[in-house]
DNA sequence: CTAATAGTGTCTCTGAGACACTATCTA
DNA sequence: TAGATAGTGTCTCAGAGACACTATTAG
């Protein structure tokens, strides 16, 4: 019986959720692309397997993790038993992969709307994970790991519209905003915008 | 490294919030009380083994199962190391446990605020247990699972203000209770109470 | 000056909470 | 008939959604 992590890394990019993923260089299900994984050894706990893979695979220490489920059918690895604790992590559009766009093309983060065909069962816990995802923003402030420290409430819209997949309007937005986040507004604007900048806000 | 799962099975009897616990006969921590457990083996998934202690221990088939947390700290057993993934569950205060008030003890329903002293890190689990039983419970149809199939409105509240540990208006939790849950009023009413008889509901 | 987005208030509707009396059953 | 709980409607307040105009910046 092996233990192993599996994380869904969850961002925005170009107004669209993304995941990272990663292509296999191994049988089985050689060249297709899959979550990022790996053993849980014997010296750490689940969370802290799951942050190594993170940064083994972004350079990126995340200040969100959570607990996803774990996926435990005998079946679902052709080769051994294969039990897998899922968690899901949420970066911000701020940071930066290095791995990301380089020739090898070993990680890559992919929409979520136009995934390609994955291994194991890869889709079943990326559809779990988004359920959580979602079902998690509804009642938390997480929804500020996807944003930079300092950020314009339209961009807080954006990234609400994103998510939830509908549209609101910008005095409702603002009244609930105020109420549902804990935010403040700082005494920095925009820069080098070609409107009237905006105040920025941050989460306390 | 061994791969075991607990159970915290919630109940209510008395007017108040239960959990199961188990008799330890063997170090360490013999005669502490802990929570059902078990191995998980080769050939069944987590969930399964979470259906098979509870049976094990109840002799309940339960509906009602969800994941709760891993517990996964390298240092949590004084022995081995030992992963935990934990489960909860809901069972009816009609539902009947054979073992439960027998000579031997080994497993009893304890009232939530009055737990002995717990072997491991079972304390731990409990509360975060209870934590996301009130979280789920908010935003779903799970509190059924505590009631008996056909219940009048009455038990509803008293469940949901032992639950939520707050009363209600009888009148506004009608409205609310309309709304929230998805329930029908029957064509039975209660039988042998010394007053008048209220109408039994069942939930979709 | 033009283009683009920031920033702001009012009305309406809906859901939540406070509140008291009559109805129906058993013993 | 006494004791106990069932069952029911109205008012008020708060939060959510629809809706349009002026302010400020870059180029």
């Amino acid at each position: 019986m092996k233990l192993a992590c599996d994380i869904v890394i969850f961002t925005i990019r170009y107004q669209k959720l993304h995941i990272l993923l990663v292509q296999r260089n191994t049988d089985p299900y050689k060249g297709l692309w899959c979550l990022p994984w790996g053993f849980i050894t014997e010296t750490e706990s689940c969370e802290w397997c799951a942050h190594r893979i993170l940064f083994k695979e972004t350079h990126i220490y995340s200040r969100h993790l959570a607990l996803c489920g774990i996926q435990s059918d005998p079946r679902r690895d052709p080769r051994w038993r294969y039990i897998s604790v899922v968690y899901y992590s949420i970066i911000s559009s701020e940071d930066l992969i290095p791995q990301e766009g380089n020739n090898q093309l070993r990680a890559m983060f992919i929409p979520l709307e136009s995934l390609p065909v994955l291994g194991f069962d890869h889709e079943e816990i990326i559809r779990k994970s988004k359920e959580k995802l979602l079902q998690d923003i509804e009642w938390s402030d997480s929804i500020k790991y996807f944003l930079p420290k300092h950020f314009s409430l339209s961009l807080l819209q954006e990234i609400c519209e994103i998510i939830y997949w509908r549209r609101f309007e910008k005095r409702n937005f603002l009244k609930y905003t105020k109420n549902r986040f804990k935010i403040l507004k700082t005494k920095y604007k925009e820069k080098q915008v070609a409107h009237r900048p905006a105040f920025l806000y941050k989460f306390i």
